[in-house]
RNA sequence: GGGUUGUUAGCUCAGCUGGUAGAGCACCGCACUUUUAAUGCGAUGGUCGAGCGUUCGAAUCGCUCACGACCCA
């Protein structure tokens, strides 16, 4: 049986004839409607006027939203609509309309429906601020009922799939989503500030580079060739910083072809940013002040709540490295249990984590770091001294050659962060990219490719830079108390319907 | 990929060890001029996610599949 067939013996029938009546009668979808007020600027402006003092200077307001409540009482009634704002009651009455039109027209209508009104303000009984109407009008008639009005909606795979029905009725994701913008917006004012200048690079590249991670691919027909969708931006911002423009930033999406969890989405967003003649240490720094500032324009706070547990961003954050922190949380290993492989190996095996040969001593504490350690970062923390071997962009420590001049942030035990003094040396860089190669060849296909191009840019010089790397989604996570990646993204991938 | 769990009216949910499918909201009708999960009375609405099996009989038991949720790798 079709979806049609069945819907047309329900409640869409119903107003499929009405809007037939409609048709016939009027402009069933008039666009001519101008308001001049909103929701909850009269909410902020008029509700806390008193009853005497709005009916002694009568407030005279234009609105429209969509019919979200109604109680009819004979020949009065209440409704509230929503707007972009938020919400606001009308007080319609039969003997303020036009003759017969309460009765035939405004009963007739919808929740759901879309109006535009006008009237003038007041108080109720209880001291609600509410509109007083004395015209309104059908602007978009309805077909689909909405969810029931006190749960809303509950079901996750309609609050995904269906976002617009999520946002009309839950004003807590509307509020999700309204904080994501702001963050976003914070961060390109805090970095416009600091002279950095946004850019767009390719999403689509003839090699995938500046991370490792699985690719998507596609085909462009003209040029009969193969491209990535990209996995970060990082090599093309780094150009950029070689043709001079010492500070960039970029704000978008990445992609990834892996699987689908709370944390992960195929498509995610990542702010990078570069700065010239500046270190790793200058970032943190810098990562600091912005998620403080972050904090305060949301919360009002330096202090923020995630799923029960409260983080501080007002004090500075922890630092420790890698090998630190591993000691750290396993206080049974001692710092000879990490500093060879073997010894490190025979570790990783007694908690269980599979060892492939070709692990080098850094990507083998690495896995022992994933396993005992990220989760268990709650507060925020900087770890630094990455591994040279899991770090192919990284410029290497002057003191200790196994390390790089990098950082990874946590907070609430998940990644948010990733920055790192830049490798300008072209050689080096060569030589990293050719370690790639050939875990690539030994079946590692995350490794990454050998970008020949990018070298010949760092052949003509990059100034001594830091880049860094924030995961959006995460930190909208962080400071929506979103359990999920899902509740941040307004369209998160699902599986198609059958 | 593995484990647990869910899918019943437009929405939120009941439905016991198998015996004719239920409620609230929404919708339709009636009453009601300060309600706000309005109220009162009455009516409508279901291939119980899909398929196969067990059975005299399946929303309920079994298997397979689809799409979610949570946990693990």
């Amino acid at each position: 049986m079709s979806e049609i067939q069945q819907d047309e013996q329900t409640q869409i029938k119903q107003r499929r004839e009405k809007l037939s009546l409609l048709r016939d009668k009027d402009i069933a979808f008039p666009t001519d409607f101008r308001r001049d007020a909103i929701a909850n600027e009269l909410q902020v402006n008029h509700g806390k006027k008193t009853k005497e003092e709005l009916d002694a200077t009568p407030i005279r307001v234009k609105l429209a939203g969509r019919i979200m409540t109604r109680r009819i009482m004979g020949k009065a009634s209440f409704a509230h609509i929503q707007d972009m704002s938020g919400k606001i009651q009308l007080y319609v009455t039969r003997d303020t309309l036009p003759e017969g039109f309460y009765n035939t027209q405004f009963k007739k209508w919808d929740i759901g429906d879309i109006i535009g009104t006008e009237g003038v303000l007041f108080k109720t009984k209880v001291g609600e601020l509410s509109v007083r109407v004395d015209t309104i009008r059908l602007l978009t008639k309805a077909l689909r009922p909405l969810p029931e009005k006190f749960h809303g909606i509950v079901d996750q795979e309609i609050k995904y799939r269906q976002r617009y029905l999520d946002l009309i009725m839950n004003e807590k994701s509307r509020k999700n989503f309204e904080i994501r913008s702001k963050i976003v917006s914070y961060i390109r004012q805090f970095l416009t500030e600091r002279q950095f200048m946004e850019v767009e690079t390719p999403m689509m590249q003839s090699i995938p580079g500046g991370a490792t991670a699985r690719p998507f691919t596609t085909h462009h027909n003209a040029l009969d060739m193969g491209l990535y969708l990209r996995i970060s931006p990082e090599l093309y911002l780094k150009r950029l910083v070689v043709g001079g423009f010492e500070r960039v930033f970029e704000v978008n999406r990445n992609f990834r072809n892996e699987g689908l969890s709370s944390r992960h989405n195929p498509e995610f967003t990542m702010l990078e940013f570069y700065q010239a003649y500046a270190e790793y240490g200058d970032l943190m720094d810098l990562t600091e002040s912005m998620l403080r500032g972050i904090s305060i324009a949301i919360c009002d706070s330096t202090k923020i709540s995630y799923q029960g547990e409260i983080y501080d961003f007002g004090k500075s954050f922890e630092r420790m490295t890698v090998v630190e922190s591993i000691l750290h949380f396993n206080p049974e290993l001692n710092l000879d249990d990490l500093s060879t492989r073997e010894t490190a190996v025979s570790i990783a095996e007694k908690l269980a984590i599979p060892i492939k040969d070709n692990y080098g001593l850094g990507k083998v504490q690495i896995e022992i770091f994933e396993k005992t350690v990220e989760h268990k970062l709650m507060h925020p923390t900087f770890i630094t001294a990455y591994p040279v071997e899991v770090s192919p962009l990284a410029r290497r420590n002057d003191k200790d050659h196994h390390v790089t001049d990098r950082f990874e942030f946590f907070v609430g035990g998940r990644e948010i962060a990733n920055g790192f003094t830049e490798l300008n040396d072209a050689e080096d860089q060569a030589a990293r990219f050719q370690q790639q190669v050939n875990e690539k060849e030994a079946g590692d296909d995350e490794a990454m490719h050998y970008d020949a191009d990018y070298i010949t840019a760092l052949e003509y010089g990059m100034p001594p830079t830091a880049g860094e790397g924030i995961g959006i989604d995460r930190l909208v996570m962080l400071f929506t108390d979103a359990p999920s990646i899902r509740d941040v993204l307004l369209f998160p991938q699902m599986r198609p319907k059958s």
